[in-house]
DNA sequence: TTTATTATTGATATTAAATATCAATATCGT
DNA sequence: ACGATATTGATATTTAATATCAATAATAAA
């Protein structure tokens, strides 16, 4: 099994014993917003207005409403994560990896979004927390400034 | 002079260069929300609806219209910065050093703020934003989590 | 100082995203 | 297959952010 193949049961796994946990019920809507979602979006920072619009092409029966519960629940289940980059819309974005933490650098002039990781960051900000008996669950660093291409840089 | 109140003249001295430089108005207003912003909120994160209702109990007249554009202004100036921290409600605060930049561990529990300055993770950031050739306008590090007080820690 | 010009103010209206409501329906354990 | 319970989709509501605009205040020019 590839590693994509592998990442995308453990998280179908994730959301299935989080929907048992919680007592709720899998549905069709569930499956096709979890398929489009996770198939189309990895990588990316979609609004819910943007997959709503996207499967509404395939399933026009399926109502705003529902893709924004069903975001909601990715974000709980733990294999989504809802972004915000200032234009007042929430972003959601499939989890690749349970350990890898990335970070966003934005620019302001186009819109571009680059992602990155770094190691000494992460274990900095650790260091920090552990200093102030603060127990971390997440975090998040963004960058605001002028690409390559939009930049004097 | 102390450190303090030569921080006050250059933030005012920011502030009225920039009212030059765009041709706008010197107001009482400005100059009472100035005040109130600056000499109960340093070091704090106000949100709209609370400076306004802080400033309304000693001068009535003043509209919300009026706080929210000159918060607005002040960020613009440069001399206040915007901040969110996942509440839906923007929240601003004095900037109190032009190089120290400092960031936020929020208790998603008590929703108390802790803030930190760390050189090691900004130099990490710089080195990472070269690298990429992105020239970084502003940048903000949020850690979401249990306080001392909240947390299994 | 008076006048002309232009920005500001404050009340209110509008927009847009997030969220709540609810009757009809689908899911699932028994 | 039945009954209990969660879900759905349409729509309504809430809320923060922002736009509008007539009255007013601040500055520049005469």
């Amino acid at each position: 099994m590839t590693p994509v193949a592998k990442r995308k049961m453990e998280r179908r796994k994730t959301f299935n014993d989080y929907i048992a946990k919680k007592q709720l019920k899998s549905t069709k809507q569930r499956d096709i917003i979890f398929n489009e979602f996770f198939n189309s979006y990895i990588g990316r920072h979609v609004t819910v207005e943007e997959l709503y619009e996207d499967i509404k092409r395939n399933n026009p029966s399926i109502g705003f409403a529902t893709v924004y519960r069903t975001l909601k629940l990715f974000k709980e289940s733990g294999i989504a994560s809802e972004r915000n980059f200032g234009d007042g819309k929430a972003r959601y974005e499939p989890i690749r990896s349970e350990t890898e933490h990335h970070h966003h650098m934005i620019c302001t002039e186009c819109g571009d979004i680059v992602e990155f990781a770094n190691m000494q960051i992460e274990s900095c900000l650790h260091q920090v927390a552990k200093l102030n008996e603060f127990n971390v669950k997440n975090h998040k660093l963004e960058i605001y400034g002028l690409c390559s291409s939009c930049g004097e840089s």
